[in-house]
DNA sequence: GCAATCTTCTACGTTCAGTAGAATAAGGAC
DNA sequence: GTCCTTATTCTACTGAACGTAGAAGATTGC
């Protein structure tokens, strides 16, 4: 058996939400201000998820003198529609576990696709 | 940080197949003959995993006498369309996302969507 | 040069999935 | 009823992913 999808884990996630809720590229500081709401976590612990989800080609970073500036790859939108087409292309009926899925939508999601689909 | 969806692996995955393609539910013995090919596995590797997917509430077991009998609690399509809620409930935005997933659609799958969307 | 601080390396604990042997239980043969 | 076969449960090991962070290295300001 191969590899499968890389999974995101929940402080991966809420780092990439700091990121997608900031206009601009924040340093790692700023990151871990943001989520570090009880003081619990260590600036390494960030760094590390920040590495890691480079390495997942999920953000870009620049370097402003000493510091890295860290920003989403995709916006939040992009990123879970890459997460769908993700478990789409786990099935050899797309459109059948489409359907089902549309079937599940609430009101606002349907009229939402209706929508984007013209 | 709490706990995180399960997901679910590959071997799980083509357990899941194997009793999404068969009309009837299967003995462990049945599942390990339709997975494993090449010898490869041990049948107490299959079970393990029925029982993992069990817990998951992934599927039924039924007794018929010593024997259990699996069958998949969901079809494939409901099974997948749930994971595309699942993934969708991790946004805030499930309208946006949506629309943004739309779009990467290929035209079968939009097509298909359409279509469900009455 | 030295201090402040930002980053990289390395590492440990936990959970999950893949894997399976050992032990146990439950029918069937006689 | 005892013994054999076979299905099931228990337990366990391994590797990867993630949360977590200390120690060490690098860089800039003064």
């Amino acid at each position: 058996m191969t590899k499968r999808n890389k999974q995101q884990g929940e402080l991966e996630t809420a780092v990439l939400n700091v990121l997608w809720n900031s206009k601009k590229p924040l340093t790692s500081n700023q990151v871990l201000e943001a989520i570090n709401q009880d003081d619990t976590l260590a600036l390494t612990t960030i760094l590390t998820v920040l590495g890691r989800l480079q390495e997942k080609g999920f953000l870009l970073r620049e370097t402003s003198g000493r510091m890295g500036l860290f920003s989403a790859a995709y916006s939040k939108e992009e990123h879970v529609a890459r997460l769908l087409l993700g478990v789409l292309e786990s099935t050899d009926n797309p459109s059948l576990a489409i359907a089902h899925f549309a079937k599940g939508l609430d009101k606002k999601a349907r009229a939402a696709l209706k929508e984007s689909l013209g």
